[in-house]
DNA sequence: CCCGTTATTGCAAATGATTAGCATTTGCGT
DNA sequence: ACGCAAATGCTAATCATTTGCAATAACGGG
C-alpha cells in the first residue's frame, strides 16, 4: 500500500509502515491500543506506536482527538477531506458529517487567527436512544 | 457568595462551596490543579476536587473540556450560555466567541438525535503570531 | 554497493493525571 | 439531638503516555 504523499524528511521504517497501512485501513479515527493490536506479533512495541504517530502528528500526516468523557487518543489520517463526526453517547459509534457545519468566524478583530477548530457532535444513536429510554 | 441555583439532591459540603467559588470566579475553564492550588492550605484533598468536579458534571453544573495537545481536562461553570472559546496555541490563551457558529445540523435521517456538541476553534493570537513567524 | 552517522526502535522503568479503598467525619431528614 | 448514608482525607492503585538507554536500521556519501 503505497501512501499518497509521504513527508519528506520523514524516514520510511517498517514500524511507521505498518501504522500508516492501519490508519489507512480504518473508517473511522482509531486509538493506540486499537492500533496496535491490529499489528500484534509483528513485534513492534506499544511505545514505537506511539512515538510513530507523534511523529506523523508533526508531519501533519494525521490528526488527534480526544471524545469527551473518553481519555485516550484517537488518530485518523489526515485525508484530503475535512471531516467531523457524530458521536453517540451510548455506544461510542462514529458517524461522520456530510460537510463542515461551521460558520466563518470573524475574530480578526482581535489579531486572532484562526487556523483550525475542532468540532464533534454528541447525542444518541437510534439503537442507543431506545435502550437509553428503558434504562430510567 | 451564593450559587445561582444549586442542584436538589446535592448535598452541601464545604468543599463543594469552596470548588464552586473557584469555579464562579474564574473567567475561564480552570484545570484540577488551578482549582486546587487556589485552595491550598485550607485542608482539602486533591482527590475531593477531582469527585466534587465529577459530582457537579453529574449533576449539569459544569462543563468538562480537554483542550487540544493538552491531556489535563479543564472545568467551567455551566453558565446560562453557551459558549465556545479561540484557543491561542501558541500561549493557551482562550477568548470567548461572541456566539456559537454553528449551523443547524440534520442527522434525524439516521435516527440520530444530538443532543450537545463541543466545538473549539485553534490559531494563534497577535502575540504569538508575531512571535511565532521570529521563531521560524 | 558498502560504511558510518544519526534517527529510530524495544524494552523496562518513570510520569502525571485520575480513580479506588477504607476508616473517619459530616450533612441532613426524622 | 440522633442515626445513617454520603462525602472526605489520605494513600495506594490505575491507565495512558513518556522517557532512558543500549541495540538496530535508514539512507547519503564515497
Amino acid at each position: 500500500m503505497e501512501p499518497l504523499q509521504w513527508p519528506q524528511g520523514l524516514k520510511r521504517t517498517k514500524p511507521r509502515e505498518q501504522v500508516y497501512d492501519v490508519l489507512a485501513a480504518a473508517d473511522r479515527p482509531l486509538d493506540v491500543r486499537e492500533i496496535y493490536s491490529r499489528l500484534e506479533g509483528q513485534g513492534l512495541a506499544l511505545s514505537t506506536v506511539y512515538r510513530v504517530l507523534t511523529a506523523f502528528e508533526e508531519h501533519q500526516m494525521v490528526t488527534k482527538t480526544t471524545i469527551m468523557g473518553e481519555d485516550t487518543a484517537l488518530y485518523a489520517l489526515r485525508r484530503h477531506d475535512h471531516t467531523h463526526y457524530a458521536i453517540c453517547m451510548g455506544c461510542h459509534k462514529q458517524v461522520q458529517l456530510p460537510r463542515c457545519p461551521l460558520q466563518p468566524v470573524e475574530l480578526e478583530m482581535d489579531g486572532f487567527s484562526i487556523t483550525n477548530h475542532r468540532l464533534e457532535l454528541y447525542g444518541y444513536c437510534r439503537d442507543c436512544k431506545k435502550r437509553h429510554r428503558q434504562d430510567h
